[in-house]
DNA sequence: GGTAGACCTGGACGC
DNA sequence: GCGTCCAGGTCTACC
């Protein structure tokens, strides 16, 4: 079956899907060839199952299996989330007027970046691209998934991410030795245990309304989640006002301003300091000199 | 508030 | 095939 979600204006689909790495990360997959988006995903009702998102005029169109009413609308939520189709970034446009290197943001329709269906996935994805090359994060959470992630009705290879209880079923030990995610371990088993305790309400930081400062102590409170990975959280979380400082972001502005010599952190954010509330943004999708 | 060292894995490299 | 070095962000102890 197939059904149409509408986005807000401006918007392009390559534009979310491209924003970050994400992608990249099981249980997304991405098909250039028909510019499609798929996601393995776990309903509330148990339901495993993978659908496929792709452009229409107006927003996007989700091609999966038959589905419930109900569960039509789960899916459709997780969607309108996952992709941001409800957010306004007019305010991000109109301070990027006048910027050479912010040109194509509002043109592109830059400024929602592609999460998952619940921030515990996203914690945890950031907490795996922490103190470790991109290769490593791709391989631990695909294991992740192979190892603690349920299946679809026979097929075993296709797997949605591992929910709280899956996680905190398990033990540092064990996630260590399966995973290779090494000290990583006991980060992602405290939260998961503290979440399952009821200790923790983690997906309410999706909708809080706390001031960002505070909303980033929050986050910076779950163990491994240092000034980097708060950074990238709280632009999953729509709140642009600070730079996921890591060393690419050292290379990127060494690169840009300073002749490719080193730079501190502490340039970086002088750097984009102009930019406020929007900080994260700018240096996001700022047109960079350097490629890699 | 700033800094140094440990944490852990796997890829790259030299032998 | 083995050993060594290196990259990567967070945490803790220390000044």
């Amino acid at each position: 079956m197939q059904f149409k979600l509408y986005a807000r204006q401006p918007f392009q689909f390559l534009s979310v899907v491209k924003s970050h790495g994400w992608v990249q990360l099981a249980p997304f997959t991405f098909d250039e060839q028909k510019v499609s988006l798929s996601y393995t995903d776990r309903l509330s009702n148990g339901r495993v199952l993978t659908y496929h998102i792709s452009e229409t005029t107006d927003g996007v169109a989700i091609e999966t299996e038959k589905l419930t009413g109900s569960e039509q609308a789960e899916v459709a939520q997780h969607v309108t989330w996952m992709l941001g189709l409800d957010m306004d970034f007019s305010g991000f446009y109109a301070a990027s007027l006048g910027e050479p290197k912010l040109l194509q943001a509002e043109k592109k329709a830059q400024g929602r970046v592609l999460r998952s269906p619940t921030l515990f996935e996203d914690v945890v994805k950031t907490i795996l691209t922490t103190n470790t090359l991109w290769t490593a994060t791709k391989r631990m959470n695909l294991k992740l998934i192979n190892e603690y992630g349920p299946s679809s009705d026979g097929e075993t290879d296709v797997r949605a991410f591992p929910n709280t209880a899956e996680i905190a079923a398990s033990s540092p030990e064990v996630l260590k030795e399966t995973v290779r995610v090494g000290y990583r371990a006991a980060s992602i088993h405290e939260l998961a245990l503290r979440i399952e305790s009821g200790n923790f309400n983690l997906e309410s930081l999706k909708t809080s309304d706390l001031p960002t400062l505070d909303l980033r102590n929050e986050l910076l409170k779950i163990k491994g989640v240092g000034p980097y990975a708060a950074a990238n959280l709280l632009l999953i979380l729509g709140r642009g006002d600070f730079i996921p400082l890591d060393t690419w972001a050292l290379k990127l502005v060494s690169h840009e301003w300073y002749d490719g010599q080193p730079v501190t952190a502490k340039k970086v954010e002088k750097h984009f300091e102009k930019w406020a509330e929007f900080k994260g943004l700018a240096y996001l999708f700022w047109d960079w000199k350097y490629e890699g």
